[in-house]
DNA sequence: AATGAATGTGAGTATCCTCTTCATATTCTC
DNA sequence: GAGAATATGAAGAGGATACTCACATTCATT
C-alpha cells in the first residue's frame, strides 16, 4: 500500500465508463496528437480536434474541463512511451554499438506516426500551471537515463551530464529534421545515427 | 557584367530613401525577428512587431506589402547571416578540430540574438510562394558547405551527403536545445559540441 | 420493457484578434 | 517654401476561437 498515486487521471472533467467513452476519449487523444503535429499549435484548435477525431464538439468537452487539459494528456501519453523507449534502451548491460541501434530504432519508432509532435509539444505548446512539474519530471528522468548510458560507455566521470543532454539533443534534432523530411525510414540515415552516437561515447581523440 | 542581380531586394512596396526610413526598415526587421523567436509564428501579428520596433503600424505597411513580405525579409536575413558563418567555417583546409571549433562559435553567435529563431523559421512560418525557391535554395547551398567540410575530413566517398544531413541536424539539434535554456554560452557545453563533431568525422570504427 | 444513468450532439454565443487601409500630420531635400 | 518622403493610429471588415446548453441517443440493470 503506501502511497499509491496510480495515474493522477489527468485534469478530466468526468471519468468515461463505459467502453464506448473510453474509446471516444481515446480518439479524441489522438486525433489532437495528430492535429498538433500536423498543424502546430498555432492550428491546434478543439474545433479540429473533434472533428479530427470525428466527434462531436460537445463530446470532448464532456471530458476535457479545456484546450490545456487536453494538451496536457497528449503530452503525457507521448511522454510515457519515450521515456519506456529510452528506458529500454539503457537498460541492461549491452555493448555499445547495441545500444545505439535499439535507441535509434526506438526513437524512430515514437517519431513515425506523429512525427513532428514531440519538438511542438517541448517547444510551442505552453505547459498548464499545474504541469510545469510534471514537464521538468520528465526531462529529469529523460536525461537520467541518457546519462546512465553516458557513464556506461565513457569511463570519465566528469562531464557525463553535459554530454548527456548533447547527445539526447544531437539525437532529437537529427529525427526532428529526417521526419520533416519524411526521410524516417531511410537505412542509410539510420545507420549514420547509430554512428554518429557509436563514435561520439567511444570518444575518439584524433586530430 | 553579365549577370547582375545584386539582392532581388525582397518584395517591398516602396524602397527607402532617407537614412531615417532605412533605420526604421531596420528597426522593424529587427523587431520582427525579435517577435518571431520569442513568441513564434502563432504570436507573431504585424501590430506586435510595430509596437515592438516602437514605430506605427501605418509605417509598416508603408514599406512591406503584408505580413509573408515581412518573414521574407526575415528569413533572408538570417539565412545570409547563417550561410556566411558555415561557409566560413568550411573554407580554406583547416584541421578538423579548428573548422569544427569555428563551426561551432560561429553556428552559436548567430543564436544567440534570437535563439529560436532559426527552427521558426524553418518550422512553423509558412513560405511565400516565391520564396519556396530561395529556401530550397538555402537548404541546398547549406547541406553543400557541409558535405564539403565532410568530404574533406572522411575520405570514404560513399555517404556523404547522408553525413552532411546528419551533422548539421544534429549541430542544429544542440544548439537549438541549449538556446531553450539559455545555456548558449556555457563553454562545457560547446566543447562538447566540438568533441561530437570531431568524434563523427574522424569516424571511429571501435565497437 | 422500462428506467435512469451515461454518452453524444452541434447550433449558437460572446469575445477577442487579425490584417490592412487611408486621410492626415510631420519631416526632410533642394 | 514647395514638393516629396516619411510617419501616424483610429477604424473597418472579417474571421476564428473556446466553450455552453438544451436536447437526443444509447447503454446497463432490473
Amino acid at each position: 500500500m503506501s502511497t499509491r498515486i496510480a495515474k493522477p487521471a489527468a485534469r478530466m472533467r468526468k471519468q468515461p465508463r463505459q467502453a464506448r467513452s473510453i474509446a471516444t476519449v481515446e480518439s479524441i487523444i489522438e486525433a489532437g496528437a495528430h492535429v498538433l503535429s500536423e498543424l502546430g499549435w498555432a492550428g491546434f484548435s478543439t474545433n479540429k480536434v473533434a472533428e479530427a477525431a470525428g466527434v462531436s464538439i460537445g463530446s470532448l468537452y464532456q471530458y476535457f474541463p479545456d484546450k490545456l487539459a487536453l494538451v496536457e494528456a497528449i503530452r503525457r501519453r507521448h511522454f510515457d512511451h519515450v521515456l519506456s523507449v529510452i528506458s529500454q534502451a539503457a537498460a541492461d548491460q549491452k555493448p555499445l554499438r547495441q545500444f545505439a541501434r535499439e535507441l535509434v530504432r526506438g526513437m524512430i519508432g515514437a517519431h513515425s506516426i506523429h512525427p513532428t509532435l514531440h519538438q511542438v509539444l517541448l517547444d510551442e505548446a505552453p505547459g498548464d500551471r499545474g504541469s510545469r512539474a510534471a514537464h521538468a519530471s520528465f526531462q529529469a528522468r529523460y536525461l537520467e537515463h541518457y546519462a546512465t548510458a553516458v557513464a556506461q560507455y565513457r569511463k570519465r566521470r566528469k562531464d557525463t551530464e553535459t554530454m548527456a543532454r548533447v547527445l539526447s539533443s544531437a539525437v532529437e534534432g537529427v529525427i526532428h529534421n529526417a521526419a520533416r523530411r519524411n526521410m524516417l525510414e531511410a537505412p542509410e540515415l539510420q545507420k549514420q545515427l547509430v554512428e554518429l552516437i557509436a563514435a561520439y561515447l567511444s570518444g575518439s581523440r584524433a586530430t
